[in-house]
DNA sequence: AGTCTACATGTAGGCTGTCTATATGTAGGT
DNA sequence: ACCTACATATAGACAGCCTACATGTAGACT
């Protein structure tokens, strides 16, 4: 997967991880892999801080916590960031649908 | 449009555009715009480098014109491009497949 | 003659988000 | 002792899209 491809829409992939529970950084980091059949491979190094990005904006709250000696930081969605989910989730569907027109304009263009 | 979500897609539209016919890059503005419904207004200071860029990988190849005064950069396809092409085209559809396996997840984890 | 809009190309520099690489540390297995 | 999995974090590189600006022709309108 293109790096590039992901930028803009790496909020609406980490909201959507954690819309049915909190989880932490690393567990998202799966939860990811998991959903999209192996795909999507996101390194710490973008994730963490996307994190972090989402909180200050409002997004998303954290606590830490310490299971089983380790320590985890877990994120949650706030209000605010549930209703963004559904901006981004529109957004989506809207940007896929603009890009496909293009990119399909050859087929159907001279019927 | 949010910007960033075009980002690693430009490729795949100003290809397409290209793919029925040469085009100069003013045109290729309006092509964009036009097949998009409006959606898409991607402003000269992406188109140009854009292409420059492309040209310089080898997907196009450029011929200056002169149209009624008028002086214009004419791009057309080469065969590494619409090869190019094929390939952006799969990608796309694996990236939305991706992308929408994890924002749908929600809907069907608990089905 | 002057102004405006559409047509047409181009560059410089800013911004921002993703990535690579690295650092740090715990727990558990071999 | 070593390795892997778990877990978080930051610095700096990189790339591409954007804003803003510069330049110029043609045609319409005043």
């Amino acid at each position: 997967m293109n790096p590039d491809a992901l930028r803009g829409h790496m909020d609406a992939l980490l909201l959507s991880v954690l819309e049915r529970e909190p989880l932490h950084g690393y567990a998202i980091i799966e939860a990811l892999q998991e959903r999209s059949g192996g795909a999507l491979n996101v390194p710490t190094g973008t994730v963490y801080p996307a994190l972090r990005r989402l909180e200050r904006i409002g997004y998303l709250s954290s606590e830490w916590a310490t299971v089983g000696g380790r320590k985890r930081r877990t994120y949650r969605l706030t209000d605010s960031g549930r209703k963004q989910l559904q901006g981004e989730r529109s957004a989506w569907r809207e940007f896929t649908s603009v890009i496909g027109s293009v990119l399909r304009a050859e087929a159907t263009a001279l019927r």
